[in-house]
DNA sequence: CTACAAATAGAACAATCGTTCTAATTGAGT
DNA sequence: ACTCAATTAGAACGATTGTTCTATTTGTAG
């Protein structure tokens, strides 16, 4: 045994992070990784497998501690429509990582993926999907939404206006506008 | 006088929009364009001045032919409602292009674009988003939308869902879920 | 038929990409 | 103190990028 590993693994993935959302994942280079984490591309391939092997566990880390994590505290805390109204704000008022749209939107308009990634990035669609569908039979039982609507149109619906917000707020509107179109989202459940 | 062109150039941007959708603008290369026109390198940069040169005049090309005329005549051949349910229907069914999503949606993806891009970009968004308002209020005159309604949220709300569609058209979404999608978004509208 | 410039093809350029390799450094176990 | 392997730094690799350069081909005007 000699020398132990001197950087958090999870530091650095929370820093790849910014840089794929900022970037993208085929334009962010290993050089940008290397500038951002203050590691050089020994340390990096010594840790990680290659450009892809980071970039899946960043989305892992993605999916897991942004993405369920903020919808789970808001709307615990918030309860339904306050709590989505403030997730969906949270894509363009949040310091950390706002304004970048959601790694999976962007990564998704990204061509010829390879098999792995797509799958990982199918996942985490499927996560928000169903997330979304868990809150919304959560606000039927508590009586915030009516019983008799079904619960995956709901969510499907909520999902569709998510990315299209995503797409408007990556590309630069403004908040007066990205509030119009949460509220219009959220008028259809009423 | 000597040495006609001896190709057409719109023909050439159709071309390279069908490569340019597929790919993106940044992970396109010159080789892509070669391959795809069959043109060498020497007669692409003498007809165009820079790949960027050659995506600005693609989009122009795009929103022109591709968008407006679509929009248009789907409205005019079939009216308000079923003019846009066919409109969004295009995005996943239509051959030529169908399938791979919209050239702005992509391209607001892109991180780092030049500014001249972003310009061209963000206009062909408020075009698009002028025609929806125009055919919003042109159903309004007609009476398949109630006057009462404001046409501009209804534009955005418009808008939205289409980009969002067109985020989960990228992503492969299955035709059954787009379109529930489709239907879910004009359901607001009535 | 000759001359000439427009148009083309493809080699060559420097820059950047992801990745690998080789040393040098580090610190715990003996 | 010495050993030895885990870790690090950074040079180097071949492939690919957008672009430029140099010939060569081409068709028409005189």
């Amino acid at each position: 045994m000699a020398n132990p590993k001197s950087f958090d693994e999870t530091e650095v993935l929370g820093t790849a992070l910014g840089v794929f959302l900022r970037k993208g994942y085929s334009r962010t280079s290993i050089a940008d990784i290397k500038k951002a984490s203050r590691l050089s591309a020994g340390s990096l391939y010594f840790a990680f497998e290659s450009k892809q092997d980071l970039f899946l566990r960043v989305v892992a880390f993605y999916i897991r501690y942004v993405v369920v994590a903020r919808i789970e505290r808001y709307i615990h805390d918030q309860g339904f429509f306050d709590g989505v109204r403030s997730y969906f704000e949270s894509t363009f008022k949040n310091k950390e990582y706002g304004r970048c749209g959601c790694l999976l939107t962007i990564t998704s308009a990204e061509p010829h993926l390879d098999d792995v990634v797509v799958r990982q990035v199918k996942n985490g669609f499927q996560i928000i999907e169903q997330e979304f569908r868990r809150i919304v039979q959560l606000a039927q039982e508590n009586g915030e939404i009516s019983r008799k609507r079904d619960p995956n149109l709901i969510a499907q619906h909520l999902f569709t206006s998510y990315q299209g917000l995503l797409v408007l707020v990556r590309f630069g509107k403004s908040d007066r506008y990205l509030k119009t179109v949460t509220d219009a989202a959220l008028a259809y459940l009423r």
